[in-house]
RNA sequence: CGGGGUGUGGCGCAGUCUGGCUAGCGCGUCUGGUUUGGGACCAGAAAGUCGCCGGUUCAAAUCCGGCCACCCCGACCA
């Protein structure tokens, strides 16, 4: 291809508005355009890119044993009323009503597509010899984001790779599970993307049941929490904490006092009031968990775990109380809740860190007042003591005896074993070996396209631009003619361009009439991993100039076999991104 | 949905507080010339309903009111 033929706007500055690496680069290097906030036109370079994502995404599900099919992005409402998800899904449901002469038919666009798929099942599979299948489709998908951001990260549509495997046993679901989560690992290795497979919250099935797959960026709007000793990586909601062991130090206990604190009653407010640490306060949160309120007290600098708190009490709801509950059951305002001498008894559950709180402040039950010298055991007994807050960094791992590390990171996959709910809501059933009527069991499994391209720039660039990895770049190779009306040298970069072209490499020309710096800038910016300039310099000894993109120095090569030699290396780095992956080390 | 910010040729910005000549600058684009290995130089040119609507005024990019769009932080995220 010749760069004068297709379509690279490209840009020396930034455009306002772009703040992180991915989106700055892939304004500035023409991969994408802005229609409006959460929707972007893919330019040429930009749609290369993510087909070969896609295009790697398809391999492995094919090679997975998956199967292909594309379902409508439009689908009936009602659907989506049999399964609750209407209500679930609320604003982020992108939904239209479409006239058909006297009638109106409610449509979503599909955010995913479980409950099409599902009605697929219920219409085709009835028996056990049907099963196990996985089905799949690389889609648009649309949810109208309330806050679209960080360009391609969060869009209001998006492509996605949605797998559902069909199974008849739990042993089975396992299995296809385990067979998608290897193959998202080859998917994300051959992106030339680092990523983490972290537990993640795993609803009905319970255990091992859900896994986010996940590239640590420093931009990433999701949280980890990673042991580089063990490797147990899990996100903050689902991240447990270890052992915590405590030798309570020997230090006098105050007496219990009552102090006033007129208007201070957030954790920062009351230790600025009264001069302690915001590790001294004992937080005590009032929950609804089924409809009966509990107490949950944390360190001062600790955030509660709804998850975990749900999980520890045993209940199926868990919400904070409205300002009412908590009047009631601690006699005073919000914000001077406390577990000493609380108006109405139920049950407190504490942290394990707070057993470390000695002569701990915590609010007194009446308005503006507190507690100082507060010391547990003396003063209160929780009933229960439970791991009920978010790990943060340095927490002790759960697996091993070394420390958690926190990270920022993109979610790029979700592997998720169902279960029965969606074949339970729409009726999807089998009969198995022994005549029974049984619910089919569903795995789901989802990649985000563009997020790859998105994780991969993020982590990928230094201050001239992109680095891709040969796997995803919109074109393996640039040629560059260091001066186009030089019909010699020209002639000689269009030959090998053509040469290139019939070895199956992908291949740009760059045939601007520019100056060459204007040209390395521009090969640079869009990061195509190898460069071939063509000098006169370089041309009267037979040589041209190759340069991989992440590396510093320049190599020659000889010109007669240079179309050989170019495509050998390219096709070597296809296979395994191995100079892409020792970029930086040499 | 709360808080903050921005809107001026294709892109990045100045001008707005303190109303007043023909609305500027850099980049890009076009023409001619000189150049040609890391975003060249000279000369010239095209390109703007100053986000939209209304108001105040002799006069509005500038002041007032309303609306819209975009961005950032937070809340939310099957």
């Amino acid at each position: 291809m010749r760069w004068t033929q297709t379509f690279i706007p490209t840009m020396k500055e930034t455009p306002e508005g772009a703040e992180i690496p991915s989106h700055v680069l892939m304004l500035r290097a023409g991969l994408i355009n802005q229609v409006m906030a959460g929707a972007y036109t893919y330019l040429p370079l930009g749609l290369r890119s993510l087909r070969k994502a896609e295009r790697i995404v398809r391999e492995e599900m094919d090679a997975a044993g998956a199967v292909e099919l594309a379902m409508p992005a439009m689908s009936p409402q009602h659907l989506w009323e049999q399964t609750g998800r209407v209500a679930a899904f609320g604003d982020v449901l992108v939904q239209t009503t479409l006239r058909r002469k006297d009638r109106k038919v409610s449509v979503v666009f599909g955010p995913t597509h479980e409950e099409i798929v599902t009605t697929l099942a219920l219409h085709h599979i009835s028996s056990y010899r049907q099963l196990p299948v996985i089905l799949y489709q690389i889609t648009q998908k649309f949810r109208n984001e309330e806050r679209p951001r960080f360009g391609v990260l969060r869009t209001s549509e998006f492509l996605m790779k949605d797998a559902y495997s069909f199974n008849a046993s739990l042993e089975s679901l396992n299995a296809s599970y385990e067979a998608m989560y290897a193959a998202y690992c080859r998917i994300f290795e051959r992106c030339g993307l680092t990523y983490l497979a972290v537990e993640a919250e795993s609803g009905p099935i319970g255990g091992d049941a859900s896994h986010e797959f996940m590239a640590p960026a420093d931009n990433g709007e999701d949280t980890v929490l990673h042991c580089p000793a063990c490797g147990y990586a899990a996100n903050q909601e689902k991240a447990e904490i270890g052992a915590r062991d405590f030798v309570p130090p020997k230090i006098p206990l105050h007496e219990l006092r009552k102090v006033d604190t007129p208007g201070a009653s957030t954790i920062e407010q009351v230790s600025n009031f009264l001069k302690c640490k915001p590790e001294d306060l004992i937080k005590t949160l009032i929950y609804v968990a089924d409809g009966r309120p509990i107490a949950v007290l944390l360190r001062g600098q600790h955030e509660a775990n709804e998850g975990k708190i749900r999980r520890a009490v045993g209940a199926g709801s868990v919400e904070l109380a409205p300002p009412e509950v908590i009047e009631k059951v601690t006699g005073a305002p919000v914000g001077f809740a406390g577990p000493v001498g609380m108006k109405e008894k139920i049950p407190l559950w504490a942290d394990r860190d707070v057993q470390k709180i000695i002569n701990g402040v915590t609010g007194a039950n009446a308005a503006e007042a507190h507690l100082t010298g507060v010391n547990l055991g003396r003063d209160f007994t929780p009933d229960h003591f439970a791991d009920l807050r978010n790990a943060l960094d340095g927490d002790p791992c759960p697996r091993c005896s070394s420390t958690l590390r926190l990270r920022h990171a993109i979610e790029i996959g979700h592997v998720f074993k169902l279960g029965t709910k969606y074949t339970d809501a729409l009726g999807a059933k089998f009969l198995d070996a022994n005549e029974k009527l049984l619910p089919i069991i569903m795995g789901c499994y989802g990649i985000g396209v563009n997020r790859i391209l998105a994780a991969l720039i993020e982590t990928s660039h230094d201050e001239n631009g992109i680095l891709w990895p040969m796997t995803l770049a919109p074109y393996e190779v640039v040629v560059i003619p260091v001066k186009v009306p030089d019909e010699k040298l020209m002639a000689a970069a269009v030959k090998l361009h053509d040469e290139l072209a019939a070895q199956g490499v992908e291949v740009l020309l760059d045939d601007r009439d520019h100056r060459a710096g204007v040209k390395f800038k521009d090969a640079d910016l869009i990061g195509v991993p190898l460069r071939i300039v063509v000098g006169d310099r370089g041309l009267k000894e037979g040589k041209l100039e190759a340069k991989w993109r992440w590396e510093k120095d320049s190599k020659l090569i000889d010109l007669a076999a240079a179309a050989e030699t170019i495509a050998d290396q390219i096709r070597q780095e296809r296979l395994d991104n191995a100079r892409f992956r020792g970029r930086g080390k040499c």
